[in-house]
DNA sequence: GTCATTCAGGTGACAACGTCATCTGAAAAC
DNA sequence: GTTTTCAGATGACGTTGTCACCTGAATGAC
């Protein structure tokens, strides 16, 4: 095995190994079960390491979240650039891979669409006055760039299914549709003796809608 | 002033303060800023009280939650029963409700979409062993029989619009578009560069394409 | 009317948590 | 070789949810 030395790579792997132990307990128990204490566990050190790290559990919530962005990203890349597929079953297929992931980790998928800003209060500078590293603003600020990539691979989809110029209207009523589809689905709103419909009828539904529109159109 | 004697009464008062300070505070600062020492406090008495009236903090919040349902539901059914409206007023205003409290009250919006059977870890029976009253199972129960009570009026709403046939399959699409354009505006995540639109810009669109299936079917 | 019972509320205590200041030892820079 | 940097350990503090125990007043039985 080799043996690790520079520091930097060092670093990055107990970074790492932060980001999976936090990602494994979020899956487990939601952001309540993330402790501190425990991710350090996990990651085989004590409880105040993370904070060489991460500026605070928010900000290694954030971290977690902007790495599910990145992935359902390049899920929808994929699907975006996938030859055999047409656009109306690469739109579907980015539509069910975040609904996907409301079903296969909705404490993620509730992490990913949280609302933004909501820092509970900070309670001034801390860490021997001199954590500049790893403030919170980069980690919103990646978080933020990765929601935006997903945002634009989206959208291509969007568009080449509805053309340019609907695209974005279109395309936010697709995806704030998904996003209400998965989050009453998760929440169990939906499995009702009310509605009796599920959650990929309404997908094809709404599919459907724009598509004879951007048709029409 | 009336001096309070029953004790039923006495009951009754305090915990409509206790859920009184629960909202407020909710409003504030979410559910982590409800204290239930602040909620104590800000009801006139100390910490445990609340215990007297609700199995743990989630039963109090579950309590807030079905009064929100209520409150949501009432403002429903009026619009139901207002002859000054058309059909799809009616129903746009149910929508526009439900979204204005995701504006209004965001906090609360959430908890109203909470999923269900979240209650972390309970560590068994407590309170003198004896605390049968006020079991959680009561609140969730009631927490139920509210959203149910809201659904069958946004149904009716719906029915009236698209007929029964599709009353609930378009009754769900509806109102998941709905969620999820009010949870996506909540959380900052709709107000992008890339999707240029509005939530009402939404809301009418889904409306209108939900209309014309409903007239051309 | 007397007395036992119920029960709302107060109080002390405990464990868990986020977070901070401080310390330590090794890697890195010079 | 010396100094600096910095990842991590450790002790501590304040806050919170929750419990067991206690108290005093309202209630119901007789």
């Amino acid at each position: 095995m080799g043996v690790m030395v520079t520091r930097a790579e060092s670093a990055a792997l107990t970074r790492r190994a932060l980001l999976d132990a936090a990602a494994e307990l979020l899956d487990l128990g939601g952001p309540e079960a993330v402790t501190l204490r425990e991710v350090g566990a996990r990651a085989g050190m004590t409880r105040g390491a993370p904070y060489r790290h991460f500026a605070d559990k928010d900000s290694l919530l954030t971290a977690v979240a902007t790495e599910g962005w990145d992935r359902i990203s390049d899920q929808v890349r994929a699907l975006r650039t996938d030859p055999a597929l047409s656009a109306s079953e690469r739109l579907c297929g980015a539509l069910h891979a975040l609904i996907g992931v409301g079903r296969g980790q909705p404490h993620l998928y509730q992490l990913l669409f949280r609302r933004r800003g909501d820092r509970p209060g900070q309670r001034g500078e801390g860490l021997d006055r001199v954590r500049r590293l790893c403030a919170p603003a980069d980690d919103t600020a990646a978080a933020v760039r990765a929601t935006e990539r997903f945002q634009d691979e989206f959208l291509a989809v969007v568009a080449a299914l509805v053309g340019a110029q609907n695209a974005r209207h279109y395309g936010a009523l697709l995806l704030t549709s998904a996003h209400g589809i998965a989050g009453m689905e998760l929440s169990g709103h939906l499995a009702t003796d009310v509605w009796r419909t599920s959650a990929d009828e309404l997908v094809d539904t709404v599919v459907r809608m724009v598509a004879n529109v951007g048709e029409t159109a």
